[in-house]
DNA sequence: TCTGATGGCTAATGGTCAGTAGCCAAGATC
DNA sequence: GATCTTGGCTACTGACCATTAGCCATCAGA
């Protein structure tokens, strides 16, 4: 590698734009490739020179869009945060039958699951990695979230609609299987994600001991 | 800390064995070390220094005892599967009904993933982190262990005990609630271990559409 | 045509870490 | 008592990594 004097800038680097990429997708771009590398190999594993061969370029060139490699994980963990929360609201804001917003809620939350499997694998998986204020906005936010299906079991229960043992542990069992389908659903597969929300729902109202049509073995 | 000339050696090193550690008991100790520090840290941000400090040795020590730090992750993963596989097979030995069978072995996995928090949620978290003989011989494992409880589920539908729309989801379901126990559970909380697995064992079985005896909001 | 902003680049910096080399004291064995 | 083994230790090596410094080509707008 001996910078020989005659030839001074071989090709010194990249043009700007080789390809159409209109400047304002770099950064989402650099966001979607650190959240699929973040998923494959874990945060830690992952160098900002990997993130920038994911997007064509060096690794130290990633500076000019983002602040930190810290910076991706927490927009990626906060973001999806904020969207379960979102979903769930718009879910139980349709109907006012305890049943039906339990269904819709945990329809919503294995939709995300499914569709978003990164976000929500990274989201599990690397809460240890997030640096302190962004740890505590996040765990704050998880709390917000599961708090919701334990009140809206702990009301089915008053209303006579549910019956289990305890809501807690219902609500912990729901949420848990939908934590579940981010690490083994794949787009394409035996299932569509509607039919995944479709049956999860039953599921869910099965374990909160609502009657769901009965299954027999061969009906589907 | 200048090493004055005069007093050659102030205090070299700790003697061998300072306390009542009887040899066999430090690779252990140095296993168990591990597992705690992966467990709160993660693999990756756990170092040899930490887990030497931890049993009040210095990191390089630690070699007299272990070949690697990778090696003290697969120990701690394949073991894990290992048990649980053992588990299982205990559980479905002492009887022939598939709803006996199901119970036992959603109380032995809950049972697992709530004494063994740790080697669960490592086992979990770091299969990325293990190198390749390793992470092979985890993953065949747990496909044997998902298919034990898949199959389970098909021979309750073909008996017509169960009734459910897929059983692979529901197997998924029902080891996907075990495995969040490790992540929320806490000995000397809300339930004790034996009251988890009896709860979990009735929600598994009405997750596969057993009636289980109906829980009024205010029984329990 | 000039000029500033943008977004590449290479080189360097400061830090961390797994694992190795080689030293040595204490206890065990002969 | 001499010697071997065990299990500590410190110092070092080689690698890797996030981030910074500083350079420069292209492009847009004046």
């Amino acid at each position: 590698m001996s910078a020989s004097p005659r030839e001074t800038y071989e090709r010194p680097h990249r043009p700007p734009r080789p390809e159409g990429a209109p400047a304002a997708d770099r950064r989402s771009g650099i966001r979607e490739a650190a959240l699929r590398l973040f998923a494959a190999q874990g945060y830690r594993s992952t160098t900002m020179t990997d993130i920038g061969a994911a997007v064509g370029i060096r690794g130290p060139s990633l500076y000019k869009h983002v602040a930190s490699k810290h910076e991706l994980l927490a927009e990626i963990m906060i973001g999806t945060m904020e969207q379960l929360i979102a979903d769930n609201t718009a879910a139980v804001a349709g109907t006012d039958d305890v049943r039906e917003q339990l269904r819709r809620s945990v329809e919503a939350h294995i939709r995300y699951h499914a569709r978003h499997r990164l976000e929500a694998f990274v989201g599990n998986r690397e809460i240890g990695s997030l640096e302190e204020p962004d740890q505590d906005r996040v765990l704050a936010r998880r709390s917000d979230y599961e708090r919701r299906f334990r009140e809206l079991i702990e009301r089915g229960m008053a209303e006579r609609a549910f019956g289990v043992q305890s809501a807690r542990i219902a609500s912990y069992s729901i949420l848990d299987m939908g934590i579940g389908v981010a690490s083994w659903f794949r787009e394409g597969g035996e299932f569509t994600v509607d039919q995944l929300a479709y049956q999860y729902g039953d599921i869910a109202l099965r374990i909160v001991g609502v009657r769901t049509p009965d299954v027999s073995g061969d009906d589907q």
